[in-house]
DNA sequence: CTGAAAGCGCTTACAG
DNA sequence: CTGAAAGCGCTTACAG
C-alpha cells in the first residue's frame, strides 16, 4: 500500500501538502494539486484510516449497541442495522455492531477502548444503566427508543401515543366497541421497563377511557402457539369482543389462526389489527393481516443522523417520534351488525 | 483517559514494560507486574485500540460484507450478523458491517482503507467479482456461501446436497411419489448465479432421478401472494402432486394457504415441507409447517472462526458444509392412500 | 501557498 | 527482566 510519504516524494512535495489536498483542508495551488493527484492515481493511494484516526482523534467509526440476548430482533432488527450502516457509509463513517449485556459495565469497557466516536443504543429501557454509563462517559450517543424521561437526550422512537390512537380511531370508526389488546409477555423482570409495551398500554388505556370503552389487555408470549391460546381465551372470557389489536409480531398469526379454529370468521365476526410490525409479517397470514407498519429503517437512519449531527457540531437536532402507519389488509372490517 | 505513559510514570517503569504486562508478551518480574497492575487499576487504564492497531499493524476489526440491496435477508440475516458479532467479541475482535454492491470496486475501496484485518463475505455468487477482488487484495477472508468451485477458498455453507436429499428421503418414505419443488424466482440476472438455488435444484433433480420420480420445479416470487398463486398452479397442472417442498421462506405460508383455499387438506391430502428456514417462520403458519432448519447462527460463528483462524496462523481449517435439520411440524404426513 | 516538526498512543526489535 | 528509541501513517499548529 502506498503511503502519503510515497505520494509526497513522487509529487515532490511534503506530506503535509498531500494531507491538505486529500482532506481539502487548506488552499493548494492548482499546479501542485494536480501533481499530487496524479501521483495518488499512479500509486493507487488510499489514506490509512487507522493512522488518520489516531492523529485526528476521530475514528469515524460508530457503534450500534444492542442487547446480546435479544431474540425479539428478527427481521426488524436487521432493518435497523442495515439502514444504519447504509446511512453511516453515506456520510463517511463505519458502523460496528456491539452485542452488549444489560449491565453497563460491558458497554463502558467498549467505550473506553477508544474505537468509536459515538454510540447508537437500541432497545433502551425506561430506566437504563447503559444510558447512565454513556452519559458518564461523555461520548456522544443517540438512542433508538428512550428512557422514561428522555428530555435532553438525543433519541428517535416510535410514537406509540399516535400509533395506538390511530389504531383505536380506525377500529372505533369501523364500529368496534369491544377491543382487546394483545401485548408481549415475558418473564424477565426488565421487561416491565420495556418502553414500547408500557407506552402502548398507557396509550390504549387512555384511548379507551376517552371513548368510554373497557380497556381489555392480555399478555401473550412471543410465539404463534401462545397467540392461538390467547385468542381462545379472549373468545371464551370476553365473547363480546369484535376486534383484537396485537402488538406481538410473533404471536399475531397465532391469534388469527386461533380465532379461525374457534369458528370465528375474520374479518366478518372479528377484526384483527397487528401494530408495530412489517408488511412482510402481515402478508404471511391468510387472510392478510391489516397492520400498522413500524418505521424500522427510518429509525436506523435517523439514529445515525442524530449521532453524526452531534459529532459534526450541527445544531442539536430535535428528538423525533415517528408513528406507525396503517396499511389495511384483509383482517379488518366493520363490526358485526354495522 | 489514562495512557500507558501515565501508567508507566505512576509505576516507575518504562512504557515498554507496561506494554509487556498489558499484552502478556514478555516475562516481567512479579514485583513490577504488581506495581503496574496497581497503577492501571488506580488510573482506570484501558489501552487505546487505535494506537495499538497502528503500531501492531493489526486492527482486530473484521468486516461482514453483505449485499446492500438484499431484502431477502430478514430474520436469518440478523442471525448471521449477531452470531458473527458475538463470536468476534468472544475472541477479542470487533465486527463492522459493510453494505456493498455487487461490483467489486466498492469492496476493494473499503479494503484499501486498512481498517480491517479480514472480511467475512455473505451471499456469495457462483461467479463473484467480490471474491476475485478479495483474492487480489491478499487480505484474509472467509465466505458464507461459496463460488462454483471454492476449493482452496475458506468457506462455510449450507450443505444443499444433504439437505435436499434428506428432505426427499423423508417425503419418499412417507410414500410421496409426486413431489413439487417451489424455489425462489427473481428477475435480476445475477440470481441465475445464486448458489443456494442452483445447488438445491441440482440436488433435487438428482434425487428425483435416483428415485425414478419426475422433478417438478416451480419458481415463485418471494412473497405470500405469489405462493398462493403457485399452489393453485401446481394443483391445476399437476393434480397428482401429494407433496410440495419449498425453499422460499416468504412464500411458504402462501403456498400453504393457497392449497387450503383450493380445498386441499394439509397434511391429509398434501404434505408441505419448507426447507432452509427458521422454526419461527414455520410456527407462524397454521398448521405449523414442517421445516428443515437453516443453521444460520452456526454459519455466522463458523465464518468468523474461519477468518480468525487465518489471522492467528492456525492451521487452515477445512471448509464446512452444514445440512439443514428436519423439524417435523403439522404439515407433513403419509401420502394419501398409504 | 508550502514545509519542518511534533505528536496521536501504542508495539517491537535491539541492547544491556 | 527492563529500558531507550524507532516507527506505525497520518494531522495539525506553527512558521515562513
Amino acid at each position: 500500500m502506498a503511503t502519503m510519504r510515497d505520494v509526497a516524494e513522487r509529487a515532490g512535495v511534503s506530506i503535509a501538502t498531500v494531507s491538505f489536498v486529500v482532506n481539502n483542508t487548506k488552499p493548494v495551488s492548482a499546479a501542485t494539486r494536480e501533481r499530487i493527484e496524479a501521483a495518488m492515481a499512479e500509486l493507487g493511494f488510499q489514506r490509512n484510516v487507522v493512522a488518520r484516526a489516531l492523529a485526528s482523534r476521530r475514528t469515524r467509526i460508530l457503534a450500534m449497541a444492542y442487547p446480546a440476548l435479544e431474540h425479539r430482533l428478527g427481521a426488524a432488527g436487521m432493518g435497523f442495522v442495515t439502514s444504519a450502516a447504509r446511512r453511516a457509509a453515506e456520510r463517511g463513517y463505519h458502523l460496528v455492531v456491539w452485542p452488549v449485556g444489560n449491565d453497563a459495565a460491558e458497554l463502558s469497557d467498549l467505550v473506553g477502548q477508544g474505537l468509536v466516536d459515538g454510540v447508537v443504543l437500541m432497545e433502551v429501557l425506561l430506566r437504563d444503566a447503559r444510558v447512565d454509563a454513556l452519559v458518564a462517559s461523555r461520548l456522544p450517543f443517540a438512542m433508538i427508543g428512550r428512557t422514561e424521561n428522555p428530555a435532553g437526550l438525543p433519541h428517535v422512537d416510535i410514537d406509540f401515543d399516535v400509533t395506538v390512537e390511530d389504531a383505536l380511531t380506525y377500529l372505533h370508526q369501523l364500529g368496534h366497541r369491544e377491543v382487546a389488546f394483545v401485548t408481549e409477555g415475558e418473564p424477565r423482570a426488565t421487561f416491565r421497563l420495556y418502553g414500547p409495551k408500557v407506552r402502548a398500554e398507557r396509550a390504549f388505556e387512555r384511548g379507551c377511557a376517552e371513548r368510554g370503552l373497557e380497556a381489555l389487555m392480555v399478555e401473550c408470549e412471543q410465539h404463534a402457539a401462545a397467540g392461538r391460546e390467547t385468542a381462545r381465551e379472549i373468545l371464551a372470557r370476553h365473547p363480546g369482543t369484535t376486534a383484537i389489536m396485537i402488538m406481538n409480531e410473533h404471536a399475531a398469526s397465532g391469534v388469527l389462526s386461533g380465532a379461525i379454529r374457534s369458528g370465528v370468521r375474520v374479518p366478518d365476526d372479528m377484526s384483527l389489527l397487528s401494530i408495530v410490525t412489517t408488511r412482510d409479517m402481515g402478508a404471511m397470514a391468510d387472510p392478510v393481516l391489516s397492520i400498522m407498519r413500524s418505521p424500522g429503517e427510518e429509525l436506523g437512519t435517523l439514529g445515525v443522523d442524530l449521532l453524526i449531527g452531534q459529532l459534526e457540531g450541527e445544531p442539536m437536532p430535535e428528538p423525533r417520534l415517528l408513528p406507525c402507519v396503517l396499511e389495511p389488509g384483509e383482517s379488518t372490517a366493520p363490526a358485526p351488525g354495522r
